[in-house]
DNA sequence: CTTGGTGCAAACAATTTGCAAGCGC
DNA sequence: GCGCTTGCAAATTGTTTGCACCAAG
């Protein structure tokens, strides 16, 4: 199906459209943002900033922390990557573009983020903007609750609360 | 329409509820939380927990902020407080004893927090978590934008990003 | 009187900021 | 070269923890 190719697609498109962003606003073109960005666009989870701070270190860019929010922040604003709080007080991001609107399941016991889709939010978007005269930009649905898996281990006694997922792989990137 | 009444009624019924709580869990009644619990009933808005402590203070009681913290927790785990995440790392709570679940919009201009109300959230919730095999026990539905009166500052020119609402009443009780 | 709860302050974790040096334009 | 960006580390912010004392059961 031609996966590798369409990211490598996905990849030149959205620095293209990074660059056009960073020009049209008077921002400067620097590797470390083009960098930032097509790590993002190589992973396929949900992520902390801290986590992707890491995960440039262990390919061996030379990146701050500053410099990784500082981008993150960027790429949020051209619609390029979205940001999240799953009730917890850490921002996870994911890449954006070229994805439809999704909204994500949160397992509290292994903390696993399963993305669906279900035409009604637009809709309540739509009607309760209406209705409260607001003008709607963007929203967050997410539903809490226990997996599948979490709930026959926690069935059979065995609780892992909170474990981490999606942790980054060491470094064979050199 | 009696709303005082209705007030003094139920901070009665929630302080009872509190305390049988605390009793079947083996805690301990000190005044210390019974009063948290009751200045948060007396409020009608939502506020974070440092607000809640400098109310506290206002009204002259001592109380710390690890005990704010502390009888915050027992009082969302007990359902008698909802916490949010309106995009921000920022706890907020709200009462919700007596109270039909709802879900909030956001404005980003001025902080102001509207709740609405609707019933496909609840199709939502059923059918996602049937189809993804997950027990959902709550959700958190946020919508951002901006509000009317927001949008008419805005356009005159007017911009106030992030002006704090809700701000805590020096105390008057004593 | 036993032990959990408290106030206080120090510790922590996520994020932001200040500043000197570096590089895109 | 000018000044936005960077790396680094220190500062800030929200929340948690450690500890000595207090008071509920």
């Amino acid at each position: 199906m031609a996966a590798i190719r369409n990211e490598e697609e996905l990849i030149r498109q959205v620095l293209n459209i990074f660059s056009g962003h960073l020009e049209r606003g008077g921002l400067r073109r620097t590797p470390e943002r083009f960098a930032i960005l097509e790590e993002i666009y190589r992973r396929n989870d949900h992520f902390d900033a801290e986590a992707l701070y890491i995960h440039m270190k262990n390919r061996n860019y030379r990146v701050s922390r500053a410099t990784v929010y500082n981008t993150l922040e960027l790429l949020v604003s051209c619609d390029l990557v979205k940001k999240h709080q799953f009730g917890k007080n850490l921002a996870q991001y994911e890449k954006s573009f070229g994805y439809k609107q999704h909204d994500h399941a949160i397992c509290g016991n292994c903390g696993k983020v399963v993305e669906f889709c279900d035409p009604r939010v637009q809709q309540i978007k739509d009607m309760v903007g209406e209705l409260l005269n607001f003008q709607i930009t963007h929203h967050s649905l997410n539903l809490y609750g226990i997996c599948g898996n979490c709930r026959k281990e926690i069935e059979m006694g065995i609780v892992r609360n909170q474990a981490k997922v999606a942790v980054d792989e060491p470094g064979w990137g050199d």
